[in-house]
DNA sequence: AATTAAATTGACCGGTATGGTCAGGCTCTT
DNA sequence: AAGAGCCTGACCATACCGGTCAATTTAATT
């Protein structure tokens, strides 16, 4: 058996995930620690070195996974055929939201990919792990014609993009603080600012 | 003499700051290396050890240094009788992209901060070094009655403030990554956005 | 119950990097 | 040429590094 990882009970599989993205997030490559990886992950040093073989095969592993999990959520919930680029936003949050609870440092690790590579290599490796995410999110089957008319859209394109990641950073850093975070209130919030930025910018 | 520091040629004592941002802000405290602080500054371990005494004792010298310096920028500079709020916001994007120019680790250096130290903690460091900066920054002598009248006032602030964010971590991702950033483009950008918020929020 | 197979452990390895020291070197002014 | 004040970098004990592997525990098979 060459993938010694998918005979792993599932919750430890996490656990040693999520342990590992912890430490990858918070370091570089060259100080993470493997010793500190397996102490909170509560697995021994040989058991690590079972499963991934070197640091490098898990840090690799860590970076497909990361991309793989968050990109493949996305594509199978969002309802693609939805034209209104508010409620395919607000989906997206939410669902980003679900797969950051599962593994808080998966932005964090994220940033240090993005740190790491370049845009070029970054493309690359989203076009051999999840095809066409990059021009689907955000613009498939999307009516720009509902915005209002004398708007410009790039600009507006952004701003509703960057609203909905602030406020999701926002809550993840209060989940990683341990607050349990109530979904309701989020939706509600969420609707909050669809409104606003609805009442700025669309028809 | 107490300080040593002040007796530094200021070339030498930004370049010293500087390494010392970069280590700190890319690694935890534990990990950062003060050896590679003096390569990185072009200095001999004794003087650093000479100037701060510890690496505790730089380490706080930068937390302060960093919440005043860009603090007392914004006190200074901002023209507090404007009661516009995008100009106000304009105003202060462009004093934290000409401070994170001479010093490019600081925004990732109070990240860092951000990340170890609660909210409450943060408060009292800001009330004693640059008081009543919080109440001041966007709201003292802003005209709330510019807004849309049936707008929320919370959420299209959050908005503002979110989206003039984002667009100064994009700048100072591309000035870290080498690229001269040309100031002219950049406030021609700011004025687009400012021109979409303005038509969406504002009579 | 006995035997075999598979999964997990952690003490141990050589090696690297750590924060901090301090005797001596260098460069000025007098 | 002498003294003063910066500045240097080899040096210290020590802590931790990624990775190994014989020994032990757990599970499966007979």
């Amino acid at each position: 058996m060459e993938d010694r990882l998918s005979n792993l009970d599932s919750e430890k599989k996490i656990k040693i995930i999520n342990s590992a993205m912890e430490e990858f997030s918070k370091n570089s490559y060259d100080k993470a620690s493997t010793n500190r990886i397996v102490e909170n992950a509560g697995i021994s040093k040989g058991s690590l070195f079972n499963y991934f073989q070197s640091k490098e095969k898990l840090y690799n592993y860590l970076e497909i996974f990361s991309i793989k999990e968050l990109a493949n959520e996305i594509s199978k919930k969002v309802n693609w055929e939805e034209p209104d680029i508010l409620k395919r936003i607000k989906e997206i949050a939410l669902i980003k939201l679900e797969v950051f609870s599962k593994y808080p440092y998966l932005l964090g690790f994220f940033k240090r990919i993005n740190a790491n590579k370049s845009m070029e290599e970054l493309k690359t490796i989203y076009e051999k792990y999840v095809p066409n995410i990059y021009e689907k999110v955000y613009y498939e089957n999307i009516d720009f014609s509902l915005f209002k008319e004398d708007i410009q859209v790039k600009e507006v394109m952004n701003i509703l993009i960057w609203t909905f990641e602030k406020m999701g950073e926002n809550y993840i850093k209060r989940i990683k603080s341990g607050e349990k975070v109530n979904t309701e209130e989020i939706s509600d919030e969420l609707d909050r600012y669809m409104e606003v930025l609805r009442k700025g910018f669309f028809k």
